[in-house]
RNA sequence: GGAGGUGUCGCCUAGUGGCCUAUGGCGCCCGCCUGCUAAGCGGGUUGGGGGCUCAAACCCCCUCGCGGGUUCAAAUCCCGCCACCUCCGCCA
């Protein structure tokens, strides 16, 4: 959720992120008059029980009839008390709803409006020409299924669309790309993490995913548990509750993971290959920092990112994600998105964002800072966190298109290969 | 899945309806004392929220695993849930 004291510091900053977004510029104004309405509810309920409270030490200190009368007296006054109490629980349970409505107030720079008001922030590398010998480029199911290496006719046969195998020197390549990236965030000071995909509504409500794109998931009623679309949500998690140590550096999580996404509404795009499914493995880098430092943080994560992009010797670009295409706890998100040759264009391969404290202000996840007044008093304060992808079973169509030859083998880049164990991957009998 | 036990502040712990505004110890912080260190002495040490403030000081409310309930009054009594421990059963 957002400071409420920005809210109430600067309602007009708030409002422009509201249109930036393309969202409802009137959510603020319904938080400041919930926020007022619970403020005032608070007042009456705690004048109340201030009062109760002297009064029952009158009556436990009285005896005999004396004491009856009191009793009488401070029956009522109970009464009083518990209908100020669920005024106040009901106002704060107004309040906190408008609250969590309101997504993260973007960060100046970002470009205001939809899907396709991205900013192209750079391109790198060379995109590659078509082999000699070839009319088209082959796609990467065409390679996958020449190379053994992708099997989607059974995995809708086993579990339905949007579902394949990795088979063969397939799997070895996703196992070879993800170890890879374990090993390039291990080395760079990450901790490395296998994390749970299954988490609580609280986990899950409290990193963002549940506003409007709750569809996007999906949810084990049985068990009240949702399965994770990235690890994110469980790393997220890890730290809730606590008050954190940041004085020697941000804290930094690599996490490995399967992730599920139900792509609800995304009927008829993507339904070739395993460009969109239902199922994959990601590495995702997770940053726990001070709020000041999370500009900077930011950058180190897209900039291991496109380390990574390097590594594995595919074109890119990068791309400065609109406002109305960010997440509801992101303020600013970068997009790498590599090139695919058969599609003529880039796609997404990897994603940053900087929540900066929003996700870290539900989850209650704070530092201990000292006091403004300079004083040896400490305070807290929420956190900052960011996340970023490191690689995800979608490089491989990537990889595979990009370092295609003209025979339907497929280079394996430089990086890779000590991971993998193989130069060249060709095709199957 | 079944039976029993436990859950109090960073850690350990006292606490069986109202002098609990939660005890004591350890650790930690500040100060005093002291050739240095150790010891000793004194003070501080959960978190959240509201009021008043430019801001503090200060005042108040909540917080004894979580949520309900009983009561004028709940750490304490009752109900539900969660976590952990012991045992039984089942299982990849």
């Amino acid at each position: 959720m957002i400071d409420l004291r920005q809210l109430r510091d600067d309602p007009e900053a708030v409002r422009a992120s509201q249109r930036a977004r393309g969202e409802d510029e009137s959510a603020v104004d319904r938080v400041l008059a919930a926020d007022v309405a619970r403020r005032a509810s608070i007042a009456e309920f705690e004048r109340l029980r201030a009062e109760q409270k002297s009064r029952g030490k009158a009556v436990a200190a009285a005896k005999g009839e004396e004491k009856q009368a009191l009793l009488a007296a401070v029956k009522e006054l109970s009464e009083q008390v518990k209908a100020a109490q669920a005024e106040s629980d009901a106002r704060g349970a107004e309040f906190d709803e408008e609250l969590r409505r309101i997504p993260n107030v973007v960060l100046d720079g970002v470009p205001p409006g939809g899907e396709d008001d991205y900013v192209v922030v750079r391109e790198v590398g060379r995109v590659p020409e078509l082999p000699e010998g070839l009319d088209a480029w082959r796609d990467h199911l065409d390679l996958g299924e020449l190379l053994g290496a992708i099997d989607v006719e059974r995995g809708t046969k086993v579990s339905g669309s949007r579902f394949y195998f990795l088979t063969g020197v397939g799997a070895l390549l996703e196992l070879a790309l993800l170890n890879m990236a374990v090993a390039r965030a291990t080395a760079a000071g990450f901790t490395p993490m296998i994390t749970p995909t299954l988490v609580k509504p609280e986990v899950m409500a409290g990193t963002g995913f549940l506003g409007a794109h709750a569809s996007e998931i999906y949810h084990l009623a049985e068990d009240d548990l949702y399965l994770t679309g990235t690890s994110e949500v469980a790393l997220a998690g890890y730290h809730s509750d606590e008050i954190l140590d940041l004085s020697n550096g941000p804290k930094r999580y690599a996490g490995w993971s399967a992730c599920y996404r139900r792509e609800a509404g995304s009927y008829g795009k993507d339904t070739r290959g395993i460009i969109r499914v239902h199922q994959f493995h990601k590495v995702e880098m997770f940053s726990y920092c001070r709020a000041e430092d999370a500009a900077a943080e930011h950058q180190r994560l897209l900039a291991f990112e496109e380390e990574m992009l390097a590594a594995v010797e595919v074109p890119y670009r990068v791309i400065d994600t609109a406002a109305g295409d960010l997440g509801s706890s992101a303020a600013r998100k970068f997009d790498c998105e590599a090139w695919v040759p058969s599609q003529g264009r880039y796609r997404e391969l990897t994603s940053t964002s900087n929540c900066t404290t929003f996700q870290a202000r539900r989850l209650s996840i704070r530092e201990r800072v000292p006091a403004a007044d300079g004083s040896q008093q400490t305070t807290t304060r929420p956190v900052a966190t960011l996340n970023g992808t490191l690689a995800t079973t979608r490089w491989l169509v990537a990889i595979l298109e990009n370092h295609q030859q003209a025979d339907g083998s497929v280079r394996v880049p430089e990086a890779l290969r000590p991971f993998l164990g193989l130069d060249v991957l060709t095709p199957v009998a």
